[in-house]
DNA sequence: TTATATACGACAATATTAGTCGTATAATGT
DNA sequence: ACATTATACGACTAATATTGTCGTATATAA
């Protein structure tokens, strides 16, 4: 209940390594993944749509890696928890309309109410809060 | 990912209709899960719980049910979300221990602060604002 | 004593999440 | 050219959590 995923976990972790390091350095994957005790090829699949969203950029090769293409201030956590996981609601109906019992549902509107609170306030939070 | 589960979603409505109804009025787990097309049984463990909780009070045998027993300004959502699910933070490591990485762990400190500012959302709302 | 309702634990089904594997592509050094 | 290392990506499996069901006991009303 109202847990976030290991893939975001992951993902913050990464990022903040990566935030560390110094201008034009690299890390990989691998070197992440032996760091923090982590599946090396689930931290590889979340770094690459990352690096799809230009959030990190790639380099392959031997030596190759990534690291932070952006300004962790600049990214919501809203965002940033959607390009890992896709929509954030605490009800599917938030985004979806396959609820059959849609018309009946009669708490619908306060937990949109509550959704939107929740999106606000990570719409006010950036990575840069997780990230240092 | 940061879902509310059915449980709570369940106990949202019976409540809120609980709510409707006049003083002394019952309304037993068939009768509501046949009003909002929700499975009966999982309803009824539902409804035990939050009447074992003092929440609601039951009343056994035929003409039997249930009716609410607080006032749902007195309760606050992180409570209740509680009651139904057990401890609510977005990761583990913030009531268990049991985390090998925790050591390691460096966004630990950011993700409590996440939770907490959660928990505090959820702390200044009450149970009314759902139920009405 | 029959019908109806709550109480409760064990179990099964389903969905979601987490993790693995195989293969392709790109870059580097020899 | 070729071996090595790293990203890219889709398919697949495993593990876990959630959701739903069933059986049985107990209380109460008619």
């Amino acid at each position: 209940m109202l847990k976030i995923s290991r893939k975001v976990e992951y993902a913050l972790i990464a990022l903040r390594h990566l935030q560390g390091l110094k201008k034009e350095e690299l890390a990989s994957a691998k070197e992440l993944a032996d760091a923090y005790g982590v599946p090396k090829e689930l931290l590889a699949k979340v770094l690459q749509r990352l690096a799809k969203k230009n959030i990190i950029d790639a380099v392959k090769g031997p030596y190759g890696g990534y690291k932070l293409a952006i300004d962790p201030e600049s990214m919501k956590l809203t965002e940033f928890f959607e390009i890992i996981e896709g929509p954030m609601g605490i009800m599917d109906c938030y985004f979806e309309s396959g609820c059959e019992q849609i018309d009946g549902c009669t708490i619908r509107t306060p937990i949109n109410r509550i959704n939107d609170s929740i999106r606000t306030m990570f719409n006010n939070m950036t990575l840069a809060e997780v990230t240092h």
